[in-house]
DNA sequence: CGGTTTTGACCCGCGC
DNA sequence: GCGCGGGTCAAAACCG
């Protein structure tokens, strides 16, 4: 492109020489005229001026908008270049911070306070092997993800927060229960065995200490109570995740006639997950899982979707602080960002960008946990937006600001059902603007992919090779629960997904504002919305999260927004995953539930 | 018989 | 301090 620009450079001044200065027999054809019939010949010499003025001023106006263009695409790449050390910078560090990491479970939960919590796929065993197995490329990492069964290999969990983030929020890894923090006063014989599900009596001592050292770990406490709620609609009395669980538990909570569950993973003995099911009290077919802690075993590919996309959307949350800090709401990022989206609705906290398709919004509010939600339960009408939400609460809502991104993607309504590739990256290539043909040459994104296949669409044999390769290595029969999930959070979380997703929707917005500013004139105001918005998505080498730059890169999909309802009243984060008939089958232990 | 579910009781945090 | 609500325990019942 850039040696396409030079040619047209030295191409307009070849143009401009020759228009200025026409040759001698020209000259002496015009005097010899003009002696003969200097009437006629002044017309015409005024007709040749015009002409030259006019291909002179024309030569200017291309030179400058060539000058533009070369400025623009400078700034791109130099954006590119930046982002692409960038994220290569925070792929390294978190190798070395694996390589570094110690044996134990203890020692990882004090080192690595920047890692993003809630990796409900991410076992510690699973992340040592990869250690050993994957080469220190991105590339290979990638590809042992999508080809082992059970790691959660480039999960966010292993995607460091930026340094912004750690000064507010700083989750660990591995403990998320409350007990966890005061195992480091335990010695060291005793940490192995509680890293199992404590006893009662246990638990009881342990709540107490750890209230009294609530107030060195504060973030840390915070981030272990990060959850994750899904909500979907399901007829099923729980969705099929992947994972055994054990209900240990059943109560009726306040406002809702229907009991909540409260299941525990049974996958590995004393494995610390936990989740609660209760169905929506306005829609009964409407079925509430929400997720609290790390497995701390290996997983079935069914069960590490459904957990990869939990982390994934819990590290959305917890990088939503940085974000925050790039969008505030009242900062141009935010008019910026919404790419024509109605700006803020309510007044009070909760400022939601919504989607061209958006559907039922679905907000969560947890009190005192920062919680995210997935929201599978908007119509099938609504099949290509995309919109999370997630909502925090935590200590006056101070810790966790209010602030709402989403993204969306649109593109071609026929739903090819095409699957993540094997190899990753190159489907992230569909990530872009409607109006760059780059993107939208008849291939779905991966994240369109997630959302067809949320929606039940794959049809007529179209059936992902994802699927077909989970449903082989699913250990619990067919999740087509966990299929839609992994895909999304493989949208979500895939390094080369965020980084490809970036650079298409760097090419996508300005193939967009660059042609607005040719057509009028041009201004050079293309080039300062590009680079503003490449500053704000954090393109630069100050340290931004994935899950707020790929959110961020997607948002350029998103075409002039009409406002959707909102459900929710204070701060979120807002995304939603359409879902409509969106049924997911259940093991044979969640059958037994009435 | 082992694992799971049920269900009343208990604990704890929080607000008044 | 008390009541309320959420979360958990644990014994009994249930199930394959």
């Amino acid at each position: 492109m850039i040696k396409g620009v030079k040619q047209l450079g030295s191409h307009e001044e070849r143009l401009i020489d020759k228009a200025c200065s026409p040759n001698p027999w020209e000259r002496s054809q015009i005097d010899e005229a003009s002696n003969q019939t200097s009437a006629i010949l002044k017309a015409h010499n005024k007709v040749e001026e015009d002409k030259l003025a006019s291909t002179r001023a024309e030569m200017g106006e291309v030179r400058e908008e060539n000058k533009r263009l070369k400025t623009m695409l400078s700034r791109i790449v130099e954006d590119y270049r930046s982002l692409q050390l960038h994220f290569h910078d925070v792929l390294q560090q978190g190798q070395a911070k694996k390589l570094a990491e110690p044996a134990t479970v203890a020692a990882t939960d004090v080192e690595e306070p920047e890692f993003v919590s809630l990796s409900l796929g991410t076992s510690t065993s699973t992340r040592k092997k990869e250690e050993n197995s994957s080469v220190s490329e991105g590339r290979g990492r990638e590809d042992s993800m999508n080809t082992r069964e059970g790691g959660l290999s480039l999960g966010l969990s292993d995607c460091k927060v930026g340094a912004t983030n750690n000064a507010k929020i700083q989750p660990e890894m591995l403990t998320l229960s409350p007990e966890g923090s005061s195992e480091d006063d335990k010695d060291d014989a005793t940490q192995a065995a509680d890293q199992q599900w404590p006893p009662s009596k246990t638990l009881k001592n342990l709540r107490s200490v750890g209230a009294e050292a609530e107030d060195d770990i504060g973030p840390l406490q915070q981030a272990k109570k990060t959850r994750v709620s899904v909500r979907a609609r399901c007829d099923a009395p729980t969705m099929n995740d992947g994972c055994q669980w054990r209900k240990y538990g059943q109560k009726i909570a306040k406002g809702n006639p229907c009991p909540r569950a409260y299941y525990r993973c049974t996958v590995a003995a004393g494995c610390p997950v936990r989740k609660q099911v209760q169905r929506c009290a306005d829609h009964m077919s409407i079925l509430i899982t929400t997720y609290e802690g790390t497995h701390n075993h290996p997983l079935s590919a069914s069960a590490t979707a459904m957990a990869s996309t939990t982390s994934a959307a819990a590290s959305m949350l917890t990088s939503g602080s940085s974000t925050s800090l790039r969008f505030p709401s009242a900062s141009p990022a935010a008019a910026g960002l919404s790419f024509g989206f109605p700006s803020a609705h309510d007044a009070a906290a909760s400022k939601h960008f919504f989607l061209p398709n958006g559907g039922a919004a679905s907000i969560t509010s947890t009190p005192s946990y920062p919680t995210i939600t997935l929201d599978l339960t908007s119509p099938p009408a609504t099949s290509l937006s995309s919109r999370f939400s997630s909502s925090s609460f935590g200590h006056g809502g101070a810790r966790y600001p209010p602030t709402s991104f989403s993204f969306s993607t649109s593109g071609p309504s026929a739903l090819s059902g095409a699957a993540w590739p094997a190899t990753g990256g190159a489907g992230y290539l569909s990530y872009g603007s409607p109006a760059s043909s780059l993107f939208n040459g008849g291939k779905l994104s991966s994240f369109e992919a997630a959302l067809s296949s949320i929606n039940g669409r794959q049809q007529g044999g179209e059936v992902p090779a994802l699927h077909n390769q989970q449903q082989k290595a699913s250990t619990s029969g067919s999740a087509p629960a966990g299929v839609l999930t992994d895909t999304i959070a493989k949208a979500i979380t895939s390094d080369p997904g965020f980084h490809t997703a970036l650079a298409a929707a760097i090419t996508s917005y300005v193939a967009t504002q660059g042609g607005k500013s040719s057509a009028a004139g041009g201004d050079g105001g293309s080039q300062l919305q590009g680079l503003k918005w490449g500053q704000h998505l954090g393109l630069g080498p100050s340290p931004s999260s994935a899950g707020a730059a790929c959110s961020s890169a997607l948002l350029a999909r998103s075409s002039p927004a009409t406002a959707a309802a909102e459900q929710g009243s204070n701060g979120h984060r807002s995304f939603l995953l359409p879902s409509g008939s969106h049924s997911a089958s259940t093991s044979p232990v969640e059958n037994r539930e009435q």
